[in-house]
DNA sequence: TTGACAAGTGTATAAAATACACATATAATG
DNA sequence: CATTATATGTGTATTTTATACACTTGTCAA
């Protein structure tokens, strides 16, 4: 057959296919949706600022390297990621062929700290994605891509559980899905919607905010793991 | 910084990951769902049923090899084809780390005609969903994931048109839901929904089936192309 | 005490999903 | 020709879900 000569004659090229992993790392920051960035190291594309990701090793899972390159640039540990999209433009890297494995996470604020005490600020940034400038490789179409990731995923899964550790207002779930989905929500509605789910149990505690009428925390319910929540 | 040192360490196995299409074509036969499978001429799995793929040379996107492959592999040409999901378990090849892309497609029944002009019935063959035995490699769970993406995908998209290149009765996209969804529809209910989307028209036309009454002949509104259908 | 601010709460209306029964067109049969 | 079997076609009432909308409450600061 006429493919099997291809193959032959496309082998040595097929070898040469790099593997990389690319994650999108969001958080919300007072109702601002943000992006952690690197900046390079290396040519190519050197000094410019990217997402988090990088060649992937023989012996680990896709997954695993993603992870591991996270650790490496930023110090996060335990981020939960998910699936985005694979990007395989021949040109996408100049020094060789080279696909994209990209997958999303979303961390609380508050591991900015576990960030500046590891790494330096130079190295690493949470950038507002509307402030975001030419990234290195395509990253500006994988974080456009992750973008809509991260919608879909908020209205179909848990990933928000990520981003509040220590329970959460409703309040702020609101503000956190009207950011990422640059939508508003009647704040009765989305109370009623939120609660009828019965995914989230009121913890009993209050919590205040700047001489504000004290909000009720609440937090995930334990035993409804894996249920969408939109 | 540690990992710059494994870097170094597994370059040339990072070298070594072999990347692969596979593509998992559907069609509805009579209310069955079956899926193409072709029989392995070579080692390693000689012999045993695989979903189509190969693996992608350096010089096309993944899409194209993938393509390619259903081409060479079966003769069938111009399938349209969405994304399914990765697969990269470490053991999944016994040669090398192979990491596979898998795509999902949905194809006439009609088309098999020009399998069989073209391939052996040896070689390549209709095989009902529930009747898949064990496949080469992971394709039973590349299977099992494409399924999950098929019924997203006709919920979702117009994937479905492809199905249908020269129009349908409602009752017979009804069947197809069912077959692929593993669940009933209401008649009356399922009608007013699809004609309430305002994406098929009626041709005028009817068709008939064996001594009953004849159905109205629909198509696809040529000017909606990518809206969902439910 | 008053004002500013965000949190908390209930009901009425509209839209969408669901449940449900009978008439009709064809081919096959006697 | 009348009867039967079979799958198509059609309308309405009910339930569920989504949407629209206004006033009261708790805290801090002035």
């Amino acid at each position: 057959m006429q493919g099997e000569k291809n193959m032959r004659k496309n082998f040595e090229l097929y070898k040469n296919i790099g593997v990389h992993t690319i994650t999108s790392i969001f958080t919300v920051d007072k109702g601002v949706v943000k992006v952690l960035l690197v900046k390079r190291k290396n040519e190519p594309f050197k000094d410019m600022w990217a997402l988090v990701g990088g060649a992937v090793y023989n012996n680990e899972l896709l997954r695993e390297g993603a992870l591991r390159e996270i650790k490496e640039k930023t110090g996060l540990e335990g981020v939960k990621i998910y699936e985005s999209g694979i990007f395989d433009k021949l040109d996408r890297s100049p020094i060789m062929r080279m696909i994209a494995v990209t997958y999303v996470g979303i961390v609380d604020i508050n591991k900015v700290n576990v960030l500046s005490e590891t790494i330096n600020t130079e190295d690493a940034s949470w950038v507002p994605i509307d402030k975001v400038k030419r990234l290195a490789y395509d990253h500006n179409d994988i974080l456009l891509k992750a973008l809509d990731t991260l919608k879909e995923l908020i209205v179909s899964t848990d990933i928000l559980k990520g981003l509040f550790p220590n329970g959460f207002t409703i309040p702020e779930v609101q503000k956190t899905y009207e950011a990422i989905l640059g939508k508003e929500f009647d704040r009765r509605n989305f109370r009623k919607k939120l609660l009828s789910l019965r995914l989230i149990t009121d913890t009993g505690k209050e919590i205040l905010f700047e001489g504000k009428r004290p909000a009720k925390l609440y937090k995930f319910d334990k035993r409804k793991e894996n249920k969408s929540v939109f």
